[in-house]
DNA sequence: ACTTTATTTCGGTATTTTCCTAAATAACGA
DNA sequence: TCGTTATTTAGGAAAATACCGAAATAAAGT
């Protein structure tokens, strides 16, 4: 869990995720959205894929990043557990 | 918000949040729970009030500690706005 | 086989983060 | 005022992160 919120920690990944909400997009055309090196989105597809908030898979010569809803809807409940009135799933 | 997401990547940030669910402590009693030099978790406080996610009083002698509410259901929001279906809420 | 396109890995630098010890500050009680 | 307790600030070392350009890899078309 401590690598989703490392991974969100970056505004970069955050719009990442958000950019990936509209449906699958290839590494190319998410770099298309940031004024950064195509080897440091790279690295940040790299994180976001460590702590398994999107997938990869190769269409020929591209590669197609998607969102992994589960992972997102597991740091919300841990975010909630915060929230949360009482004292229950600690260990996040 | 960035302030925020940064502060809540670190794992004894997390669980100082987490203590401070069952009511405010002093700085003190907080780091009884870590293994960390003193100076150090004042350093962590330090963070999580720049994120506004929590708020210090003093007490005499201690200082009091005690979580911000509505930040964190800011967070959870703009966690919310990642997951839900449609883009709407830019810029977290 | 060669070239092109898409993406990653490598090597390295600059910045940031985390943590420590020592010293400073703040409030209190004797 | 002096000493004690609680906490922070200062200064600095070590590790992690973010970024880049150059080179490597993968798949496809010619």
């Amino acid at each position: 869990m401590s690598d989703v919120f490392d991974a969100l920690a970056h505004p970069v990944r955050r719009k990442i995720l958000k950019l990936l909400r509209g449906g699958a997009m290839s590494a190319g055309d998410l770099a298309a959205h940031f004024d950064l090196a195509k080897p440091t989105l790279s690295g940040h597809f790299t994180v976001l894929k460590t702590a398994d908030l999107v997938t990869s898979e190769r269409r020929g010569t591209t590669i197609l990043y998607r969102l992994n809803m589960s992972v997102l809807e597991e740091a919300l409940a841990a975010l909630m557990s915060i929230v949360g009135s009482k004292p229950s799933g600690e260990e996040t």
